[in-house]
DNA sequence: ATTATTTATGAGTATATACACCTATTTGCC
DNA sequence: GGCAAATAGGTGTATATACTCATAAATAAT
């Protein structure tokens, strides 16, 4: 009776390939800006509370610790971000938002801006509204 | 004025969020059946339409050829699924669930049927209704 | 029939994701 | 002060994702 218990419907499957398919559109508009949607998103998080230990990152981004470690390589390797090691807890890495990075984060804006603004022209604006909500749902079903 | 000019409210800053959240509570329940989300998802889809070209398979899963080509490796090494070279066309490759795939299949379904049915329940069947909508329409919005 | 084009696919490379395990440092308890 | 527990973080391994380029076979053009 439930349609739900059709795969088909599966949340999992249907979130990955909505994500496959919008990331893969944010990521063909940011190519002139030489960044992929997700290191966008990190130094735009970043840009907000820098410097940040990377659990903190991590958290914030609902981005496992290891992979966030992994996602900030080759920012680093780029010089967009610098980690320096924590003052008072000498365990703490703290991430920081270096002045190249700030000027690409800068230099990416309008075409991430003008993506955004497309995808959220066609989805209209209400649904978004709605969307965003709706994911933050999901991601609370998925935690508790 | 409009908010949706915040990077922390980019859509595919949000889906990927979402996405991944999910995943790890989809992956954790299926560790039991020894299989990921993702190859639930390519087993349940194939056991539809098995046997099918890969490329047919990409398009049906809305995923990325080369993606797809790579996720079927794990599950070949696993005897879960086969291909074999197209019989009228040779260029051809055809994916088709092996018989131990099948019960592979089978032994899965209960455990993404309890996290399904988890899932859908906390963010009420309502909304997931909705949502399964929305996501279709992200889909599209990315696509045209 | 031969060649050009289109189509189906794989491989190289790079990023993204996360679990299990390990190390270093700090903190709490005695 | 000294040691156990908690905390911050990285590495090994494996899967997931997709772009670019290369290959082979089928089809269209001549």
């Amino acid at each position: 009776m439930k349609h739900f218990s059709d795969p088909a419907s599966c949340a999992c499957f249907n979130l990955r390939k909505a994500a496959r398919a919008i990331t893969q559109h944010y990521d063909e508009a940011l190519k002139p800006s030489g960044l992929r949607a997700t290191q966008f998103s990190i130094l735009a998080v970043l840009s907000k509370l820098t410097p940040a230990p990377v659990a903190h990152l991590s958290q914030v981004l609902v981005m496992d610790r290891t992979t966030l470690t992994r996602n900030l390589k080759p920012l680093v390797g780029q010089g967009l971000i610098a980690i320096q090691p924590g003052e008072e807890d000498r365990r703490r890495r703290c991430v920081l938002l270096t002045v190249k990075g700030g000027k690409a984060l800068k230099a990416a804006l309008p075409h991430w801006q003008a993506v955004q603004e497309q995808v959220i022209g066609r989805l209209t604006p209400a649904r978004w509204r709605r969307m965003e909500k709706d994911l933050e749902h999901a991601v609370t079903a998925a935690g508790e």
